[in-house]
DNA sequence: CATGAATGAGAATTCATTCAT
DNA sequence: CATGAATGAATTCTCATTCAT
């Protein structure tokens, strides 16, 4: 309740004034609380950070496992292109949250708490590649590379869109490429279909 | 000279501390020189920052232009792995450079000098890209995607290693798939080789 | 409350230490404070130091209201000494103050807030004796000079005083002689007593 | 020769700078000289100041000395019209001049070297005036009150004027009163005329 | 539970002084 | 003699944390 509030502040505060300009006091006003209560509620500053990134990290999770769900036996390429959109989805584009990603990764190298969640994301993305391409390409070795080039792509894709003049514009455009990447795999090295 | 050796410094510093812990202080006892000369050389620490990022963009331009001139006549095909090693090379895996790298990206979306120049840096790369493309794929559509293709996936793989927990082994095959990628393209697209 | 025990602790310091040598420290330790309740309250050490000038005047003002109050009826030439009495107050004498006045005046002519505290005041002191002139000179021309040269008389003889070696001494006889000339003034113009 | 340029400079920087602005970097890039320069020639940045108060109080000095040389056995009347004349000269009329005034008087209360030399010219203008008005009022009491009161007067209207607005309008006046002020001591109690 | 006033350590910046050239 | 680069102490301001109400 009051912690998602906080954790929603903290986003908006990046987004606003910058990881450096954030400062309890920016999160506390924009949640419309006191500052006290983020110590309350985590501790301290560092604590809603990494509370925030969690958030971020969780609602991509969530946001491939709606998709699917709601897809009823969706096939491995549906599943592949549902990856994409997840990683292209309107949340992911959002001011607050593009932002909030890169100062995160910037504190990454420092902050074991935020290394470690780093990486489980970072790999999570692969290996949900590496599931689907396995049944699409008959050597495992050929469809890991298709899973790591895959998700370097998304990576690279959203990250260069992120940083982009025209945003709106080159998250379309990265999501169609990325689409188009994986097909090409497949039209390459896919076997099983 | 003495400048270099501050800008090299800001570099270790913000390997050792985190872009958030690079303070004036950190600086100037890296580099062995009092508080006072980042003010008297860069204006203030925001000076010194600008001015490692121009380093760090310095030496990839650079990196690049002297690959060119040591090789004689290189084809474009070439020319294309060259880029990818320029960015796979041993200065741009070093600590102090990576995590600078990620910081300034966390940076770039509220500071409006340091954004500027990362746009300038990633239109170098596509636009280099684009230029060897356009002599190996007839399609300049064809050769402008293969471009932006090829500049998500150099990004995307550079910063997944800078983040992956093995990141010489993971340098090593992000090159490696770099390169294959491209021969991907002008397999699937090149008419004119 | 605090406000008050800090611009208190303002006039202190500069009696103690000068204008140059009162810091936002030396301030905060004689108000037995922490340095960063200045920042507060007063949003820096400039608004510490305009809220004391201010402080100053309002007890000019105040000083003259109450004089004037506790008497009944006053007369115009009681007020005229009045006025002389006000400035010549124990506190208008106090150290603390007398320091601070001077640094305020040095300062006034590079600080357009202070400045304008500064005409305020001057022109108060000079309107003052200018309504009780005239209801004791006829010619409004002379009553306006009379006045003029009264206020410079008092400031001269206060700011004379105030830099003196015998302070007490000097005091008392300035107000002397600051009556003795409006009674000048008096005999020399007035018609209407 | 250097050293007089230096002293020049530290008026003008006063002037355009205040007197907590002004640097020895303000003063020596005035003086078209390096900053060391200052150490050099005063052994530090007090000793500029105080050598800048000696030389204003030189020139006053000098100004009446000189103003009494020109006229040939001036009376004392003539005298006392001198002292008003040189004190409301031009030179004492200047931006740099009065700002360095009125920010000498403030440091002087914490700074022994300045309060004296501020006591001697102080001491100085009443000394010249009783001098004068001796001559003119038989009763020595009466001289010396007289001297006492146009001193004051003569500061008080010199500082009105400062500070006011209209600062070339008040300062004439400002003399023209003064003279007045005069006049009207020597009806009053002069005898030996 | 929640608030926000108060603290004080830490940061960037300024600047008088020094000293090698 | 003169310069100005270098130093580092001092100052202001910021802000995470604490704690009485």
């Amino acid at each position: 309740m009051r912690k998602l509030q906080l954790i929603e502040a903290t986003l908006k505060s990046i987004e606003a004034h910058g990881f450096q300009g954030t400062t309890i006091v920016t999160i506390s006003r924009l949640a419309g609380m006191s500052s006290g209560i983020i110590s309350h509620y985590f501790g301290g500053k560092q604590g809603v950070i990494e509370a925030a990134v969690r958030h971020l990290l969780d609602q991509l999770k969530q946001g491939l496992l709606t998709r699917i769900a709601q897809a009823e036996n969706p096939s491995a390429l549906e599943r592949l292109m549902m990856v994409v959109e997840t990683n292209f989805s309107g949340f992911q584009r959002s001011s607050s949250v593009t932002t909030a990603w890169l100062s995160f990764w910037g504190q990454a190298t420092h902050d074991v708490g935020l290394a470690r969640l780093q990486a489980v994301n970072s790999k999570r993305l692969e290996s949900n590649l590496r599931f689907s391409f396995r049944q699409l390409i008959e050597d495992p070795q050929k469809a890991a590379e298709a899973a790591r080039m895959t998700a370097a792509m998304i990576d690279g894709m959203w990250l260069r869109s992120t940083l982009s003049a025209d945003k709106d514009r080159s998250f379309k455009e990265s999501e169609r490429l990325c689409k188009e990447f994986i097909h090409m795999q497949i039209h390459r090295f896919g076997s099983l279909v």
